[in-house]
DNA sequence: CTGTTAGCGCCTTCAA
DNA sequence: TTGAAGGCGCTAACAG
């Protein structure tokens, strides 16, 4: 004999509703499927016990005997408390509900390794697909073979070493287009705060500001570069700093929210009118009295666009040829707070 | 005969390995969980057979054969852009992650009928529990009855003619000191702004507003009341014309931070210092230049909380008795920023 | 120490 | 129109 079972959770089986409506499993099975075969008053019957006993269909049986998918899309971000990852998670949820599917949300806190537990877990509940935010640079545990071709879409980072679909956003580009700004408002002396010298996204964004300089025949101050910042705090002691120092910028780039905030912080601190400009737009950064250039871009589209060539993918698989893995770039735009700078 | 195999996802099976490790299924699974009867060399070469073929066992099976729980936890939650849920989630996430818990997130919308689906879909999937912040006023599709026991904890809101645990914030409580605060500064006309009539925090703060004033022997002018403002801009039409207003109120209580937003940028606009108090407390609230009275929490612990008392129901299943349900209330603080009011 | 049997809840196939 | 058999991937109980 194999019982053993241990919850017994409570929650009515196919087999309890047949037998409250004198009938057998399977045709329980078919009224829940709507099968065409199965006569009024039989229908009606099982109908009322459905309803009386609360029944509702085990999906995970469902799916291990029908072997097609789950339903189930793995998420996997570095850091929910982010704004920029929230929204990139609601536009997934967008896409993904609308499907009828649902999200298993993972949040690494930045640490690859626990990315690498989350991921494994996540194909262990065998989830149709996954969208990665990946937090390291080694994204073996992502490849094809060893998710035995479960698709997967990175976001926010390109894939390194591995052969997956993603979702980026025109870092290089927007840091250019914000540098540019600053340059054309006559700004020559231009500060750079940055966080992790190892993210893909910072350094895209770096070589933007410096891209900037080099298309105006300029080049930037190495003092004035201060990367590896790795919080508001960092970056606002690094912001004190340069704005203190000898031959202080005149104006600030700054890679990220986090590193806006800081500089925005150390300009109040200090009275003294300088220019910032930034990735990623913040509610009431109207307001703030302080002339921002800021490059902004839409993160529920990433998540949007990132669902969407998953749920393409999902429904390709084992569609003749494998299909090349494809990349989509999220445009950014710069936006123009405050006070007309250099005047 | 029974195939009718769909997906046939390429994942390898238990017995896969067991075939490449020359063993029976069963011994795998003994290797797997680390049974301790089980010969080292026969060990050593499962081990080897799923690394060989990237084995991952297949937990949707393993929970039905168990019986004892998915370990899913379902997260339900009304609006994921609101940064207020979005911490909230992380804070779930912290806790149930620890616990080698997942989380199955989705997004209402605050729609109700969507929420009931929703609940329904989870419970489907057989989620060892849920959170939910309901979106509408009927709890009964949460009912312990319907849900056949499956431990159910609210957030944010009670329950409504049912009987579970909740996660609640000091809204009356918060309110009251807030609205204190701004009586103190001396101020007299005191105009309020909400969101919809029907939310029950809304309903809350909106007397513990009233209750600061009756306290110090006072009653607010009913025509400084603006309630159901849906969005920022709403609010900030509607804190526009209570200030252009004949007796304009000298400072604003606002429920929520979209209600503050609105009327920040109005006085703002104004160019009139106007004293402002509300609930949320936001980046960048000391860099404002306003004087602000902030109703201050702690959003991640709400999710902290939810999750704990979820996971306490969920180890105390079955255990003898039924506990009474509980009801915990997170404390809210007052913060200042900005000018000092008043003088 | 290892294999066989049986069945979790569901559904496809075949038989009645 | 309905039921019986069998098995998805896994593991508890019982052999051997």
């Amino acid at each position: 004999m194999a019982r053993g079972r241990a919850g017994d959770s409570g929650a009515p089986t196919m087999r309890d509703v047949a037998a409250h409506a004198g009938v057998s499993a399977m045709t329980v099975s078919r009224v829940l499927k709507a099968d065409p075969g199965v006569s009024r008053s039989t229908r009606d019957r099982v109908t009322a016990a459905v309803d009386a006993l609360g029944y509702r269909r085990n999906e995970n049986a469902r799916s291990l005997r029908l072997g097609g998918g789950t339903g189930l899309i793995g998420l996997v971000v570095t850091n929910l408390a982010n704004p920029f990852y929230s929204r990139l998670a609601l536009g997934v949820q967008e896409i993904v509900a609308a499907r009828g599917l649902r999200v298993l949300l993972s949040n690494t806190g930045g640490h690859a390794e626990r990315e690498h537990e989350l991921v494994t877990d996540l194909t262990a509940h065998r989830v149709d697909g996954l969208i990665v935010v990946p937090a390291g640079s080694g994204h073996r545990h992502l490849a094809p073979a060893v998710l035995h071709d479960t698709p997967v879409v990175l976001a926010s980072r390109p894939p390194a070493g591995i052969d997956v679909d993603c979702v980026l956003v025109d870092d290089f580009g927007g840091a250019e287009d914000g540098t540019r700004q600053l340059l054309s408002d006559g700004h020559r002396r231009i500060g750079f705060l940055g966080d992790s010298q190892a993210d893909y996204t910072g350094a895209e964004r770096f070589r933007g500001y410096w891209a900037a300089h080099e298309a105006a025949g300029l080049q930037p101050d190495e003092r004035h570069v201060r990367r590896g910042l790795a919080d508001v705090a960092a970056a606002q002691r690094a912001a004190l700093a340069l704005l203190s120092g000898p031959d202080a910028p005149t104006a600030l780039f700054c890679t990220n929210n986090r590193m806006s905030h800081g500089a925005i912080r150390a300009v109040h601190a200090l009275g003294r009118p300088v220019a910032l400009s930034g990735f990623d737009d913040f509610e009431l950064s109207d307001v703030i009295g302080l002339p921002l250039t800021i490059v902004s871009y839409d993160a529920d589209e990433i998540g949007r666009r990132a669902a969407r060539m998953l749920l393409d993918r999902i429904d390709s698989r084992g569609t003749g040829e494998p299909q090349p893995s494809r990349r989509t770039v999220v445009p950014t735009r710069v936006i123009r707070y405050g006070p007309p700078p250099g005047t």
